[in-house]
RNA sequence: GCCGGAGUGGCGGAAUUGGCAGACGCGGCGGUCUCAAAAACCGCUCCCCGCUAAGGGGGUGGGGGUUCGAGUCCCCCCUCCGGCACCA
């Protein structure tokens, strides 16, 4: 009799002996190739949940597989500890920030550990340690030096009641979320990276190896491309002009109107007193407004003329100035010509306020009337004075070297993407080493004072701005350059920052002369295959890869990308929402690691379904998995009982069946080696489910104890050590194999054994399946074909009708098509 | 709203990328073993007509199309999910 399988007498102990051998740490062994595996760092939110399993564990498998496949593979594991949450705890429960993320590291780390991963842990970076936050400061003056960080204005949620900066995630409808109180923007001078300047080599993406494609589109949408014309409108009886960026240069003589962006620096001084109180009221409304709000394109145009007018630089035309919340000032110039022919949101905008609409493109067969929508398409140009006549592709063309020409305009490109703004008003972050002197101005803090230290004791409640600001032991400082008393800037960065580079201090984590050791990254890094979620496509790993193209023009790295490999995971939901604390839906591993093991829950997450996809937990379906692995403990130590007690079936075992399990074997390798290798681990489980309940069946023959047999055995529990560490492993040590299963190669299939002798092949007659026959796989095609059409069914569904074609598809099917 | 995805039995999902729809698992039904239960094992299980047969029909969110053949490709629509620059 089998002794029972008890995970949770085998999973402590193989973590402990693996811990104690450190077989998962990773070294500069050049004799292997480097394989450098990552997954997004969790958020220390203090509930790690079966989401972060669900992130980590098919993750950690393939990590394992990477491994066996002979990668000198490092994997390592930290957290990213400072940001909003922290203060919000701190908030709500009294404690300090600091207190708070350790507490969390400490259990999250525990938890992350029960699971059996094959993390490095010497190489674990926590964010908000000042050996870690020094190295951001380090960066930004870098980025400083070299012009890529900058100050300027730029707006922040302030709620007038509580006197605070409020993130996005903070403003519900438009109201405070702690006091209801309507949230205004209000400008601050703030810190921005100059990521707009990598925006075309950020487009680029030829130097990836593999992205998703979604990933990759979204990074181009988001970055935004466009090539257009920079026009000038000189203003009606002012020296300034109005410069507005186009990508129809071709419609430019349907311009009726102008509209600025409401915070268009022009407009209080281009607007008529007279039309003031109505402008200055619209540019209030706009600034409760969210983005969101104001470019759907579903709600009413709304805008309110100023009184001052332009004149086309092309036509001459008289054209009214208006300010409208759809025009932002973050794109193009701020400033968009109207041409409501030609364009919907204009079109809406005219038709509200009753401006003309002058159509300059003709539309296929018009005759001249009134226009019910914009009319987008091509066409040839009208009403647009020398360009009349020419298609409008090639007017584009035209106008725009006209443009050049006269001096009205140039050429340029224009991106939706905008500089990184990095300044938080918050206390739990890394502070930005920036020094204010009335003598000397802006002053960054001289490397050799780094870091600077976030003070432990600061108020870091919301009661003010930036909470640093009333920590006067903080704040007030000598120049380093003049000596004067000075003040230290007290924002402190975005988390993403940490987050741009935290893969480079993996490599060196304890390294003190610099943000990493140069050897060090130039041996692992690039990373070689990143893991995590989609909803990061946009911003962290497109930071990160600003981050790692500025830091390689400094002469620190030496690469352009630094993830070379994406696959991003979908995420575990609970009552078709988050899991969250605070919705009360958070599942933890910890009961079901307890009850039923690390290896059935790890399994499970990854059997459930597409990593990709995520999905609703829904623990109906871990006794089946469990139940699996049940099988798999007596079916390799049973079977191993037997064959030494020479307790197996009597008979020579058959050549068919030894071929059979053979073929089936190294069908089986295939199968879980290339979904491994894709992050398919639902299909690898299913593949190894099926190979399990085969062998349940040559058990009973007496293939048993044959080599065949030996080779079935040992590849199952092989493939299953990436998947099932520890009952891999147990299995492994007590069929008297060399500890550890985890320094084995991942067994390897022979082509030759893979290919069926015989296929069954679906004869359809037009499309439906009317028969099936099994013949050699290497049977003629005619051969087939008169088969097909002896078959009775066949016939029956003739029934005297013509046969017109013969679709034969090797190995899969006839299809005899008939009238 | 804009950008990007997804939708297949009672449930999670599979389908070699245009070729037998429903692998594998859950659940359900029936059985073996047992004094009994649990565990384990065996069989059936997309829907409808049909005798639990032979056979036939329908079927991958909805509607249309391309094709010998569509879950897969194209067009329109619906629903859900992620992101939208201060949640990370």
């Amino acid at each position: 009799m089998v002794e029972k399988y008890r995970p949770q007498e085998i999973e402590p102990k193989w973590q402990k002996r693996w811990e104690e051998d450190g077989i998962y740490r990773a070294t500069e062994d050049p004799s292997k190739p480097k394989f450098y595996m990552l997954t997004m760092f969790p958020y220390t939110s203090g509930d790690l949940h079966i989401g972060h399993w669900y992130a980590m564990a098919p993750s950690d498998a393939h990590a394992r597989f990477r491994r066996m496949q002979g990668y000198n593979v490092m994997y390592p594991m930290g957290f990213d500890a400072f940001g909003l949450p922290a203060e919000n705890a701190a908030i709500r429960y009294g404690i300090h920030p600091y207190t708070w993320t350790m507490r969390n590291v400490e259990n999250m780390r525990r938890q992350l550990k029960s699971m059996g991963p094959a993390h490095d842990w010497s190489r674990e970076v926590v964010t908000c340690l000042p050996e870690y936050y020094k190295w951001n400061q380090w960066f930004f003056l870098k980025f400083y030096e070299a012009g890529l960080a900058y100050r300027a204005l730029a707006p922040v949620n302030w709620c007038p009641k509580d006197q605070t900066v409020l993130a996005n995630e903070q403003v519900i409808d438009g109201l405070c979320e702690r006091c209801g109180t309507p949230v205004v923007k209000r400008d601050l001078e703030q810190w921005f990276l100059r990521i707009t300047k990598y925006a075309e080599e950020l487009l680029d993406f030829s130097k990836v190896i593999d992205w998703p494609e979604k990933t990759i589109l979204m990074q181009q949408n988001w970055i935004g491309r466009s090539e257009g014309v920079e026009v000038a409108f000189p203003v009606e009886g002012h020296s300034e002009e109005i410069r507005v960026f186009t990508t129809r240069p071709d419609t430019i003589y349907g311009v009726t109107f102008m509209v600025l962006a409401p915070e268009h620096p022009l407009v209080p001084k281009l607007t008529t007193p007279d039309r003031w109180p109505e402008v200055e009221a619209y540019i209030e409304q706009t600034r409760r407004e969210t983005e969101i709000e104001r470019l759907s394109t579903e709600r009413e145009k709304t805008g309110v003329f100023i009184g001052a007018y332009c004149r086309n630089p092309l036509s001459g035309e008289r054209v009214p100035i208006f300010i409208g919340d759809y025009v932002l000032l973050t794109y193009g110039t701020g400033a968009v010509m109207g041409v409501p022919a030609h364009d919907q949101r204009d079109f809406d905008f005219a038709k509200k306020f009753g401006l003309p609409i002058k159509v300059v493109i003709a539309p296929p067969g018009w005759q001249g009337g009134e226009l019910t929508e914009a009319y987008v398409g091509p066409g040839v140009m009208v009403n647009s004075g020398p360009f009349d006549g020419l298609p409008n592709e090639r007017g584009k063309e035209a106008v725009t070297e006209y443009v050049e020409q006269h001096g009205l305009g140039k050429r340029t490109v224009a991106y939706r993407l905008r500089d990184w703004l990095i300044s938080r008003q918050r206390y739990w972050g890394t502070p930005i080493p920036i020094i204010y002197c009335d003598n000397c101005g802006i002053v960054p803090v001289p490397e050799k004072d780094l870091p600077v230290l976030l003070p432990p004791d600061a108020e870091f409640k919301p009661t003010g701005e930036s909470p640093l600001k009333y920590h006067e032991a903080f704040v007030n400082t000598t120049c380093p350059r003049c000596g004067a008393p000075a003040k230290r800037e007290t924002d402190t960065m975005d988390t993403f920052v940490d987050s741009s580079w935290y893969f480079l201090r993996y490599a060196s984590p304890d390294y003190q002369d610099g943000p990493f050791d140069p050897k060090k990254v130039e041996f692992w890094c690039p990373v070689d295959q990143y893991t995590g979620g989609a909803e990061h496509a946009t911003m962290h790993l497109l930071y990160a890869r600003f981050f790692i193209k500025a830091l390689r023009d400094l002469g620190l790295v030496k690469f352009d990308e630094p993830f070379l490999r994406l696959y991003h995971q979908g995420h575990i939901i609970v009552q078709r929402q988050k899991m969250s604390k605070s919705r009360g839906n958070v599942i933890t591993p910890d009961p079901y690691v307890a009850e039923l093991g690390a290896d059935t829950v790890r399994a499970y997450l990854m059997f459930l379904g597409p990593w990709e996809q995520g999905g609703e937990w829904d623990d109906s379906g871990i006794s089946g998995v469990h139940r699996w692995l049940n099988r798999v403990w007596r079916l390799v130590l049973g079977t191993h009982e037997d064959i030494r007690a020479g307790n197996v079936p009597a008979g020579e075992p058959a050549e068919n069946d030894i071929r059979n399990l053979r073929r089936i074997t190294h069908k089986t390798i295939q199968k879980v080696h290339n979904d491994l290798d894709r992050f398919q681990f639902n299909t690898a489980i299913a593949a190894l489910m099926e190979f399990v309940n085969h062998l349940y069946k040559f058990r009973e023959t007496p293939v048993l104890g044959t080599p065949a047999w030996r080779e079935a055995i040992e590849s199952l529990m092989l493939m299953l050590a990436p998947i099932t560490p520890h009952l891999a492993e147990e299995l492994w040590v007590r069929t008297g194999h060399p500890y550890s299963i985890h320094q084995q190669r991942f067994p390897t299939w022979d082509p030759a054994l893979v290919v069926e002798e015989e296929v069954t092949l679906a004869i359809q007659v037009n499309g439906r399946v009317r028969d099936r026959i099994t013949v050699p796989a290497d049977m003629p095609e005619e051969e087939i074909k008169a088969l097909a059409l002896k078959s009775p069914r066949v016939q029956a569904q003739l029934n005297g009708k013509e046969v017109v074609n013969i679709i034969y598809v090797p190995r899969r099917l006839v299809n005899v098509v008939a009238r």
